[in-house]
DNA sequence: TACGGTTACGCTTTTCGTAATTATC
DNA sequence: GATAATTACGAAAAGCGTAACCGTA
């Protein structure tokens, strides 16, 4: 199970086709085709179906894993360079759409004050990506949001892939965002449970994501009836108070033409948290520590 | 980063000596020796001292990701040629020590119904070694214990690295061992913080070890005053009796002749999971349908 | 000097590309 | 019949073992 092979897998996969992966990947289509037959060799499985090209069940299971694994295999390779490579005076952040970030601009100015000349980048990316990132050294720290009980650190897919810090920068309620007039406008608060069946919209890049609230109350409800795929909170607002329906928001990011009802009953907050690969580089360290204080 | 390299890397290190690792996997001195060379010049970094043989720096780094790397291949393996095999008739179960094994017991009963000529085998082992056990395939079902809040699923190191079915088996409090006449003996139950600098047992095959009170609770207190590394409860009841510390244990674990005052603030339970893999033998996933009703 | 890791060298195996072949839509 | 994967084959490279070669205790 060549590392080699399973990228040429995972190519092929995603592009379902041998010659588009072959291209993709800088190689003939009559190796990619070896590549396949020798990992299915190796495995004893057929993992793909041929015309139409796509993962049989064998494969499917082999494309979990292989993502991963791909994605820590290039972890450790950054993680080695870094060890070895002369400290680079740049410093690129990852963050997620809604990432509390008051601490880290306020800590990012005194950074500027240490070093003058550090290019700084922000990009903000879904929280796969900014892993990803992480992993390939794309990025050399990311600012992740996500729910959680209270003192508990945010549960990632993949997660412990790169060990290294992790820093709470910010925790905030939940609050059940809604239009003025609605029924449930009233309540002091309102319990997770009870809001299984609402009308809800999924605004997986401007809202806390419905498959997260999903996750957080283990259960299958939380059903969108409408989807909203960008990132303006201005969109989002409008789309609630015009009754769409309702969304779930940290508290900052409830716009004050709605009503925030605070969640209570599971006790869950909304998390930003540092992530800081290890050994990182020495701005994104001294960021850590700057932010520490 | 051929697995082979990472393999022998592993080993090298483990043995501290070229042609130790050599025999240990069948090749020459000079073969492994070629391998570590083509390792680090894939890397561009020495990984290991010679004379004495030791990881350097970056070696140290590889270590830690090679161990969750290799595993990772080889559950993927497993994986892939248990949809293929053969359905066998065996089902090996690992338990780690302090695993809640009732309902275990009894579905297996029932189980024995259904398949009389299964072959069943159970196994105590360190929770790591358990998932060892899933990963290469020589176990089929693992029941590990740990602590946990309360609706949460076990926090484990090295975790989701098979992705299969959890199934909670139980949950029961946690409680502090203590003999008779202990001044705390009295207390209807106690918090966790304030216990951080007692005078502790650590015994992580016969109690919870005291590494997951820590990470538990956040600290870095826990320190042990006497370690016992068996398994066997009255040896440690004796301790405990004896005044040589305390121990914290899941209710059904504490001898009557100790006095058990439940923790209470930090919300933790003893938590009994079980884990089959995916796709799993058509017994292990019998065996959980019948622990499910 | 001896033990143990490295290097040189040759053989074998693997891997890839070109090109001919086959199979499916 | 055209598109796309497979197979055949030769050239290049990688991997391993034998054996000669250091470098350190």
């Amino acid at each position: 199970m060549d590392p080699h092979l399973l990228r040429t897998f995972v190519a092929v996969a995603r592009e379902g086709s041998f010659s588009a992966a072959a291209q993709e990947l800088g190689y003939t289509q009559s190796a990619v085709s070896q590549q396949i037959a020798a990992l299915e060799a190796d495995l004893g499985v057929p993992l793909l179906t041929r015309r139409p090209v796509a993962p049989t069940e064998a494969g499917t299971r082999l494309l979990e894993h292989a993502g991963p694994l791909l994605l820590r295999l290039a972890a450790v390779r950054t993680e080695l360079t870094r060890l070895a490579a002369a400290p680079s005076a740049r410093l690129a952040i990852g963050l997620t759409p809604l990432a509390a970030t008051d601490r880290l601009a306020a800590a990012l100015a005194r950074l500027r004050a240490d070093l003058p000349q550090l290019l700084v980048t922000l990009e903000t990316l879904p929280t796969a990506r900014a892993l990803a990132g992480l992993a390939t050294g794309e990025l050399d720290l990311v600012l992740l949001d996500g729910i959680a009980a209270p003192t508990d650190p945010l549960h990632l897919p993949e997660a412990d892939q790169t060990p290294g810090s992790v820093l709470m920068v910010a925790e905030e309620p939940l609050l059940l965002a809604l239009p003025d007039g609605h029924p449930l406008a009233g309540r002091r608060e309102s319990g997770l449970p009870e809001l299984v069946d609402a009308r809800w919209i999924d605004a997986p890049e401007a809202a806390v994501p419905l498959a997260a609230l999903r996750a957080a109350a283990h259960t299958d409800g939380f059903r969108p009836h409408l989807r909203y795929q960008g990132t303006d909170p201005h969109a989002l607002t409008a789309l609630i108070a015009a009754g769409h329906g309702l969304a779930i928001l940290p508290r900052r990011a409830v716009d004050p033409r709605l009503t925030g009802v605070p969640i209570g009953r599971p006790r869950l907050l909304h998390r930003t948290e540092l992530r800081l690969p290890h050994p990182g580089t020495p701005a994104g360290r001294r960021l850590v520590e700057l932010l520490s204080d």
